[in-house]
Order: C-alpha cells, then sequence, then structure tokens
DNA sequence: CAATAGTAAATCTACTTTCCTATTACGCGA
DNA sequence: TCGCGTAATAGGAAAGTAGATTTACTATTG
C-alpha cells in the first residue's frame, strides 16, 4: 500500500524516468510526441530532454522533414548508454552443442557481436571464462573491455538468489555457492542469472509464439522437463528458484511398473523408450520424432499419438494448476514433432480433460535461451536505467513501494 | 516500462495518497510521524492532513501527552469513510451449513454486524438475497442501507471476469451470466467475487499459519480440492479464473483401476472410502480424519499414513510446479486432521520426493471465507480510495502503469 | 525554563501559459 | 518555371502559478 511522496526534486526526476521510458519503448520520438504522450508541456519536454542529452542518455538520431514548419529533432535512447552482455552456458554431456553461445548488445537491443565457444576457454573457471569471452566479442565489435555494463547468464538449473549460487548444474565450476555475487565482483558489472527455460520463455514472449498474449506457461520437452509460468509482468520463479520443475511431479502413489514422475512419462529418455517402441532408430529423442513427423507410417502415426497422448498429461497439470490463457510447447522434441505433434496433442488434452487451454509450438528456431538471455539483460538494464533516474536525486527519507 | 508524469498537481495527489496510505497501514500516527514516514516538511504535512479531513477521510482520533510542549494531535482513517458488506455463499448440498454467511465492516476493519442465513432470502434471486442481507445487517448495526460502498463475495466456484459469471457454481441463480456487473449496477456499489479457496488464503495470510510469509501456497483439502497460489502482492487466478483447480490434474495415462486424477485420489469421497475401509464410519471424511487423530487404534495410524501418502502426492504438484515457500493446508480434512496430519503428510512428502517445502497447518478456525472476503475486500476499497485521491485532480493525458 | 506542536512568511523549484521568432511547404501570380 | 506571400509548425523566452521547503515565531505542556 505505500505511496511514494516527495517535492519538485520527484516530480522532475519522473518526467525524465517517464521521457525514458518512452524513448526506450517507443524507439524514436519527436519533442512534439512526448509532449503529446507525457501530458507535459512544450518547455518543460524540453528542458527534461536537455538533460537526458547531456546525461548521455538519449540523443538526436534525425530530423522530421514533409510538414510545413521548421523540421523537429527526432530523439532516441543512445544506444551506446549501456552494452549487456549475455551467455548461455550449457551441459554439453547430452547435446551436440557448444558449451557457451554468447551475444553483446547494445541499449537500442543491436546484437554487436556473437559467437559461439566450442571449448571453455577457461576450463573450469568461470570468471575467466566470463572475462575471455567478454574481451572477446568486445575486440570483434570493436569496443572497450570496459564498456559491458551487465551479464546476463542463461544456465540449464535454477539460480538461488538466497545463496547466490546456480543450483543443479552440470557444468563445472559453475554450480560453486556464490558465484553469482563472485562474477559481479570480480567484473564490476551486475551479474543475473536464470534458468534456460524461463528465458526461452522471455524470447518466446519478445519475439515467437507468445508476443502479444497477456501471459502464458511454456512447456519444455527436451532431454529433461521443465515449464516457465510467465505472469505478465515477471515469471514465476519461486522461493529456491525452483518453479517449473515439472519434471519432479509424481504421478501418484509409488507402484510398480508405472512411471513414477512426469519426467519418467515424458522426458527425453521416455520418449526414446517409445520411439524404439515403435521402430525409430534415431540417436535422439527429437530425431526419431523428427522423423516420424516427416513420415506417412502407421508406425510413425502410432508413435506420435502415443507421444502426444503423454503430452498431453504434462499439459493438464499446468493447465488445472496456472490456467494459463495460452501455452507454448517448446524444447527439441516439440520443435522436432511441430505442427502435427501440436494438433495431436491439443486432440488428447481435449480428449482427456475437460479444459480447454489453447496450445501452439515455439516459432523460434534459433537459439531461444541466447535470445531470452539478451531480451532480459536489456529490460533489467533499461528498467534500472529508468529507475536510477528518478532515485537520483531524492535528498530526505522517502517512501518506496512496500 | 511505462512511468507516470506530470505537475505539481500530480505531486499533491500523490503526497495525499501516500498520507492516507501511511493512515491505512499504521492505524495512528501524529503529524510528527507523519512527516517523519513521508519525508515531507511540516507545513505540507499540515496542509495535506487539512485536505484529508476536510474530505472526511481522515479524522482526530485523540492527543499525545506525557512529553514536553503542546499534545499532538493524533490521526486516524475515518472507520466510516467505506462500508464493505462480505457475503460467503455456500453450496448446501454437501455440507450442514447455513447457505449465506455475511459481515458488515467498516474502513477500519471492525465488525459492525455479521450474521448467518439458514435459508435464502429471496429465494434463487441474487440481486434480492444481497439486498435482503445488505438491509438486515445495517439495521443491526444501526447504518443507513446506502452507506455500503463494496460488495465481495465469496463463491463455491471460480469468477471469471471475461464474462461477468461465476462458473462451475451449484447455487441457484449464481450461475447466470453477468451476474455480477448486474449486482453492481443494482445495488449502486462495486462488487468483486472470488474463489472460496482464493479467499481462505487471503484470510491465512492475514491472520493465519501464513502471516509474515511473503508468498504461499494454500491447498484445500475438502469435498474438493483446490489450491490458491498467493505470489505476495496478489494471487495467482488464471486466464479464466480456473487457477488452482488442482482436482484436475491427471495421475499419468488413463488406467482402469487406478485414481485418474488428484480429485480421486484425495478428494472428499476418496478419503472416506479410504477411512471406510480401515473401519472408520462417520458421516463425512472430516467426520473420519477427526476421529483418526483422536484415536490411538493402529487402523487410525494406517488411515492417516494412507492418507498422508496421498496428500503428499497432492503437495509434491504444488511444490514441483509453483515452488512456493511455505504450503498451508486447509479445508475440513485437513483441520480435522490437525498437527498430527501434518507431521505425517511431511514425513510422506519427504520419502517420495528431493522437495522440502515447509508445510503448516490452517491457524484459522472461524470461517476463513468470510473473513478472507472482509480482508480482500477491505484491501480493495482501500486501494481504490487511495488511488482516486491520485487520479483525481489530473487533468491532461496522463501516462498510467503499463 | 526547556522542549515540542503547529502556524506564518519568505523562498525555491519546476511546471504551465502565452507570446515570439525562425523555418519549411505550398500555392499563386508573373 | 521562378519567386514571393502565407499558413503551419518547432522551438525558445518571459511571465505567472502551484506546491514544497526553510526559517522564524507563538503557544502549550512538564
Amino acid at each position: 500500500m505505500a505511496r511514494l511522496a516527495g517535492s519538485s526534486k520527484l516530480l522532475r526526476a519522473m518526467n525524465e524516468s517517464a521521457t525514458m521510458a518512452l524513448l526506450i519503448d517507443r524507439g524514436t520520438l519527436t519533442r512534439g510526441e512526448l509532449r503529446e504522450l507525457t501530458g507535459l508541456s512544450k518547455p518543460t519536454t524540453s528542458d527534461v530532454l536537455r538533460t537526458l542529452t547531456e546525461a548521455g542518455l538519449a540523443i538526436v538520431v534525425g530530423h522530421t522533414s514533409g510538414g510545413p514548419g521548421p523540421n523537429a529533432e527526432v530523439y532516441a535512447v543512445n544506444p551506446a548508454a549501456a552494452t549487456v552482455l549475455a551467455i548461455s552456458v550449457r551441459d554439453v554431456s547430452e547435446t551436440l552443442h557448444a558449451p557457451f553461445e554468447a551475444a553483446l548488445c547494445d541499449l537500442g537491443g543491436a546484437v554487436l557481436a556473437r559467437a559461439a565457444y566450442p571449448s571453455d576457454p577457461a576450463d573450469g573457471d568461470p570468471v575467466g571464462t566470463v572475462r575471455a569471452i567478454a574481451g572477446d566479442l568486445c575486440a570483434r565489435a570493436g569496443l572497450a573491455g570496459d564498456r559491458v555494463t551487465h551479464l546476463h547468464l542463461g544456465v540449464p538449473g535454477s539460480y538461488d538468489p538466497g545463496t547466490g549460487a546456480i543450483r543443479h548444474i552440470d557444468v563445472t565450476g559453475w554450480g560453486r555457492p556464490g558465484l553469482v555475487p563472485e562474477l559481479a565482483a570480480a567484473l564490476g558489472v551486475t551479474v543475473e542469472a536464470d534458468n534456460d527455460v524461463n528465458l526461452a520463455a522471455i524470447a518466446e514472449r519478445h519475439r515467437g509464439a507468445a508476443a502479444g498474449s497477456g501471459s502464458f506457461a511454456l512447456l519444455w520437452l527436451g532431454a529433461g522437463l521443465g515449464c516457465a509460468i510467465d505472469l505478465g509482468t515477471s515469471l514465476l520463479r519461486g522461493a529456491t528458484g525452483g518453479a517449473g520443475e515439472i519434471g519432479y511431479v509424481p504421478l501418484g502413489l509409488a507402484a510398480p511398473g508405472q512411471p513414477r514422475d512426469l519426467q519418467s512419462l515424458a522426458g527425453g529418455p521416455a520418449v526414446a523408450a517409445l520411439g524404439a517402441a515403435h521402430g525409430f532408430t534415431g540417436a535422439t529423442p527429437e530425431e526419431m520424432v523428427a522423423d516420424a513427423a516427416r513420415a506417412d507410417s502407421p508406425a510413425a502415426a502410432d508413435f506420435l499419438a502415443a507421444l502426444a497422448d503423454r503430452i498431453a498429461v504434462v499439459l493438464a497439470v499446468v493447465a488445472a494448476l496456472v490456467d494459463p490463457p495460452l501455452v507454448v510447447l517448446a524444447g527439441e522434441v516439440a520443435q522436432a514433432g511441430g505442427p502435427r505433434l501440436r494438433d495431436l496433442v491439443t486432440e488428447a488434452f481435449h480428449r482427456n480433460t475437460p479444459l480447454r487451454t489453447p496450445v501452439e509450438v515455439t516459432a523460434l528456431t534459433d537459439d531461444a535461451v541466447l535470445l531470452g538471455a539478451m531480451d532480459s539483460g536489456l529490460r533489467s538494464v533499461r528498467e534500472s536505467l529508468v529507475d536510477s533516474l528518478n532515485a537520483r536525486p531524492i535528498p530526505g527519507p522517502v517512501l518506496r513501494s512496500a
């Protein structure tokens, strides 16, 4: 219930924040458009823009033309005001991917450099690894090494802010307690870490199947199962960062011969076993599913139908508990199954439950985790930038939101 | 990302809102305390309080004494500024309760009148029923009938704001589409409806086992199963108000002889069947559980252990997907089982999963749904009151939060 | 008599309104 | 087609206003 109180200083800070937020959201705006959008007067808008420009946060990127009168100056956020380093850390024991994929982007969202690192540049020392990646990408982008403002990590595990540790991660060196604050101290930047599935959901919201949806849930079907619950304004993370660990959901009382939990019903190994039982011989579950999705045989249809039945169970768990307006199927298996699998899942879902949650497959083909880390890092940097404007000039004790 | 912009009018509005919010949160405050808490100067604090007092929102409730100097005036929210009518609507087909229980409370939270209605005063016409209850309670409280500001309904079903209808409700007349807006129009007050389990969770947070917890999940074990997910600032409601309908969670692929979903594993009928199989003869599941919890026999121990195994499955579903810092067991069955059942559930939970979510039983003995409806209605009225102060004097176009 | 509550007067910050100038596109006549 | 007047717009300057703060003062109480 707490509300902010303050004096004219606060007002100015709020108006600067509002202006900056609009520039970030809309990209480019003229003074006149800003005046309209903020409701502020012409002199105030000018004054605020002057301040932002002098602080290096906004720049003039061009002029209008065409209409009568002088050409209005077009303002935009200064892309160089912040640089985000996004790194996707992967457990390579079960995939063929590189263990690290990274990208550098500016405040405007433009990708300045991007690379995959097939081997660990510092061999088990995360601080060294990050330093090496940062140095390499900055060099490629022609940037001074100290220009990075924020590091955003995508990790196969959950980040527990309480201990500063990334849990359930199998990459050497990355599981140690306090790693995230340690990185922040060593590099002198803000550091955030998030679960890979959560980041895939963020990418899906920004540029995938969930664009425009108020909230949604992302069901990750890969070697492991995962679920990201997007609440619209933020993701559900849980008390210890463990929300969405849907593989642990039990299937009733332990009974011999029955799958014990959702992981053993619909996880990668279960999918592979199901595929093998239907005569598919791919090296990975997703390969089998891709083969079946392309094939026109009864075996393929049977395999996909059986798989859809299982996925529908997972879907029903999420739909019953969270009731999202949309569920997006993602991960290697869902991607391999494509729209054909989606339709079978929808059908099985409707056949077995009274729920009617819409289902989609991911619209992303690129590395969703890296994209999500960029999107999430950008959001974080932008928000802290806008909020720092608001926090700066307040002298006395001030109420902040509860 | 949108941030508010404005001029001095907004500042004044914000300072009034902040002051009012503090009065609501802290109860009684002197000018000096308000000055400290808001960070505003003495004259501004005085001016704001004068405005609030003249608007009838704040009143002087006393004076300090003891220290040197003049006695400071003690301010508080004017309790008469708003009156909340809370009604708990129940499906009586499965219980012995009255179908309607209602309470009237003022802005300060004091209960002005409260009553149970063993029969429907308007027999299937919700508008008439509410009008009759409102009239009766106002008369008991010695209040004019038009003083009610807000109506908060607790219903056994889910409220879908999209259609204005309460879904899955079995009380005659209460399921029709558009009922909530209809009530609002007929009574001239704001109306909100919420699921009974959600309201029980709100009561649990305000005065029960979850007081002080940042967020938590409430597991409702009664005739039906339910789950409320408190995110700290709000409850998870879902796209159609159906979040937490945990009874629908399937237990794997349909298999003959196996319970199909959590409802058939741990719902009221399943508990009753389990109790009967262990030789208990109570009329309701909660009666059997209460008998067993009191008994010292091997049959009782077996029954409770078997029940705890089942509840632990439900618990694991919630814990794996949501990872709350606390789960509170509530509802008739949990209440009947008490701490003994809680301990057995915790043990079964630890035995069967790697999760370690803390578990508690409800600390409420009174009608949790009615209390929750009061708490929720109060919160709603208070927030709209504070926000209306903020919204009032703004003339031009103004940015609101996204 | 010392400390505190509350008010009054003067000052300051930041926003708005009003007015002014410079710039551009367009139309019209030569 | 060129040149000039006109309308419309961008941006800034000056004056005025709302609301907050600081400082000083009065009244009250132990």
